[in-house]
DNA sequence: TTTTTTTTGGTGTCATCACTCCACAAATCC
DNA sequence: GGATTTGTGGAGTGATGACACCAAAAAAAA
């Protein structure tokens, strides 16, 4: 039942896996990625993956445990940027604007599907695949609570004033992440998406830190 | 071919239609609306609707069909608030927010599926599907569009900066909105899709009315 | 070599899908 | 009433969906 692990030492005993397990599962997610769960069909998971349905369903059981498995690789591969910007050593503000940026750079990579494979998928779906639907849910729901951590950190730095909405704020933040991933699918540009990003980033909460009282508008007025 | 309209003056000669055109079709927005296209099975569709195959064929032509139909009755009836919003007759700021208001509310509504019809649906889909794919997007599109010509008139009107990057603003709403009926379908609150809206207003740009130009200089507008 | 494991191809199954056809019932007009 | 038109239920269509099974080949460890 568990698979081997190519190439990492332990060797099984018959004749081993003639394909990278993780090379094809990457070519079953960039399909996912693309089309969704009901988009694509067997056949033409296979086909993209260069395996046999036999060793298929050996590998990988079935279609619906290959989307789950394709979720968690995208989440390790692709959506590495997001946990490694909110990871970022710096202030709140400029770890959310890195985030934005690199959504909108992510977004609209050339070498991947556009968009994202979570942030929009499974909305609308019949009723047999609540599991799914419950599936995706569930990650959008995890990649906010990551944002809300994010900004209780910078409420512990203080670089956030300590009465916001967290909740509040990453649920924007992450409405506007699902928005941008729809836009990249219909075509926008990444140029599109940034502009979109400096817009959200003039909604970020008005902190002491980077506004200090001396530069704060009304004492403008009184510098030449 | 021409479908004979209930009720209204003109009657054929034979047996008429026993059903609401207008209702059948109703019942199959929401169906769409809720499950999708791909997710919406005929036979959920003709049950929904209360009339059997047969009648169906004849009074809609095709599942597809029926589709288009029931995104132009969406437009019309759920939709109406979304053009009411931006054709208020108020200052665009107003405008926008009592837009997101809307949104909020009837992303919410208790009486209809959650969310939007349009903002998220067919973004990722089976290569056969293009038609429907594009359809969508191009819906989407034109609510952006809608959403540009208002804030043209805006700066026409001269409550927004005469150099405000309308189409880039209005990509920025759409973003949300599209976000927004996602966390809707996800089964967040009212309040919390108010929240979402008022951050946003955050963004608005800034203009003389709330902020005379000698209070703010220009640069306080730029990111870093 | 034997054993073990995984490969492949092909064929079959069972369900669902969107759609179609048919015979006949019902409602309106002449 | 007869003609005309549209309704209905029900059975059937071909296509596609995701699997399942099988036999035989291949490759490596024992």
């Amino acid at each position: 039942m568990t698979p081997k692990k190519i190439g990492s030492g332990r060797r099984g005993r018959g004749r081993p896996q003639s394909f990278d397990r993780e090379q094809t599962l990457c070519a079953a997610m960039r399909l996912f990625w693309d089309r969704g769960y009901d988009g694509t069909s067997f056949d033409d998971l296979i086909a993209a993956m260069g395996i046999s349905a036999s060793s298929f369903y050996n590998a990988f059981g079935s279609k619906e445990a290959l989307y789950q498995e394709a979720i968690d690789a995208y989440l390790k591969v692709a959506g590495a940027w997001f946990f490694a910007a909110l990871q970022e050593d710096t202030d709140t503000r400029t770890a959310f604007l890195h985030l934005m940026t690199a959504a909108a750079a992510e977004f609209t990579r050339d070498d991947l599907p556009s968009g994202c494979m979570i942030a929009v998928a499974a909305t609308q779906c019949a009723p047999a695949q609540t599991r799914l639907r419950d599936l995706l849910a569930s990650q959008r729901t995890r990649s906010e609570a990551e944002m809300t951590d994010r900004l209780r950190r910078g409420i512990a730095a203080g670089d956030l004033p300590a009465d916001t909405d967290i909740e509040a704020l990453a649920a924007f933040y992450g409405s506007l992440l699902r928005g941008m991933a729809v836009q990249a699918r219909d075509g926008a540009s990444r140029a599109r998406l940034l502009e979109i990003a400096r817009i959200a980033m003039q909604a970020w909460p008005v902190t002491q830190e980077l506004h200090p009282p001396e530069t704060l508008p009304h004492s403008y007025a009184q510098s030449p």
